[in-house]
DNA sequence: AAGTGGTCTAGACCACGCA
DNA sequence: GCGTGGTCTAGACCACTTC
């Protein structure tokens, strides 16, 4: 199918506003759809999207203006699982067995089997982040068990689904000081997270153990 | 105004599925709209802001479901400035001074004057949070000082403007570890947040300092 | 009075899943 | 072939601000 043409107009406004000074107004969205030759409702279904991403801001009555470009929406924690440019993960260690304590957290009963992976995430050789990784076995293609990267990529599960997390702070667990290049008795934040499907069943648990010199947590909404 | 439509019809449907079983399927978008009497955008625009605060998932050329109830958006590090029912707020300290520190992240002169308050929060007779809150003095509505609680409401400014979060890991400050009874040493996370008018120009500064025993953060997204 | 965003209507076509 | 959600149209009225 063609891309929808709302989100052809949202891209094109995208480029008209890129650059401009924050509060400078936008053109209506009256005047917005003969531009574009679009209906009101479309132009304005673009526009939302903008405003929800933090690109525009409304003043009722008035008019649509540019809105501070580093308050774009963005929730880094979820950007966690993200790969970006120069990250790159370095797997540590896997194995499958019996996990009652995860198997409960995913909605499992105590003896199932599950994968454990841990590994590190590199962004340009700097260790940022230990991750954690339980999945229940049985959901694993066993076609991709010789691509563990496959199976350990969060993204798809992410991308329709939901995730719950929670910030827990604690000392640096003392395997993971070396590798995270953390001394001993270092405050972090571990984000337990919990990713399910649109319906609400568990699909993976995720344990993330952040070195704070690298990962900063932020949050903007 | 009266209400708008979509907002009743919303209502209705939240009362419909309550209590349903997770994947129960609701009404078509067509059935929904004649038995509301109204247009399908219009219900569309209801069912949308339902599927976007976790009530229902949709499921292409399929239909629209009941959603897991656990799973309703909720990005409790915003909640933490929300009253909720058995919260209440002990002002411990405030003062107006210089701050250039705060200033500068408020976007101000060093030598502008700020308003700073210290404040415990409490849920239940339970020490919650320790929040300290910067505000330009210059903004304060000098009718309200003899009303510091009205001043030191984020509600309104949260409402239709954003925020930014940082997480920190720390050990829990000396001078705090008494008033949140929480041993010296504890790790602790300190949520260092800035609120944002639409436009982007900074309105507050605030670092909650939250009692872990107490305060989980947790979002759901 | 003119212009703005917010809401609403009564249609329409599309791609896709399913029987 | 029918039903679903996703997109789109060309209008309309409202409350409000600005001139």
């Amino acid at each position: 199918m063609a891309a929808p043409r709302y989100l052809e107009i949202k891209k094109r406004i995208m480029k008209e506003i890129e650059g401009k000074p924050v509060s400078t107004p936008i053109a209506s969205e009256r005047e917005l759809a003969v531009q574009f030759d679009a209906s009101r409702m479309t132009v304005r279904k673009a526009l939302n999207e903008l405003v929800e991403e933090g690109y525009l801001y409304r003043n009722k009555n008035k008019g649509t203006f540019v809105a501070e470009r580093s308050l774009h929406k963005k929730n880094t924690a979820a950007d966690s699982f993200l790969k970006k440019e120069e990250t790159n993960h370095k797997l540590l260690y896997f194995n499958v067995k019996e996990i009652p304590d995860a198997a409960k957290r995913l909605n499992l009963p105590a003896d199932e089997l599950i994968l454990r992976a841990v590994r590190l995430t590199l962004n340009d050789e700097r260790p940022v982040t230990i991750e954690e990784i339980f999945l229940p076995y049985k959901s694993v293609d066993y076609n991709e068990m010789n691509e563990i990267n496959t199976i350990l990529d969060m993204n798809p599960y992410i991308q329709n689904g939901r995730l719950t997390q929670r910030f827990i702070p604690m000392l640096i667990p003392s395997q993971y000081s070396n590798l995270l290049e953390v001394k001993m008795g270092t405050p972090i934040i571990m984000v337990d997270s919990i990713i399910y499907d649109p319906a609400g069943n568990p699909v993976a648990l995720v344990n993330l153990y952040h070195n704070p010199r690298e990962k900063i947590i932020e949050i903007t909404s």
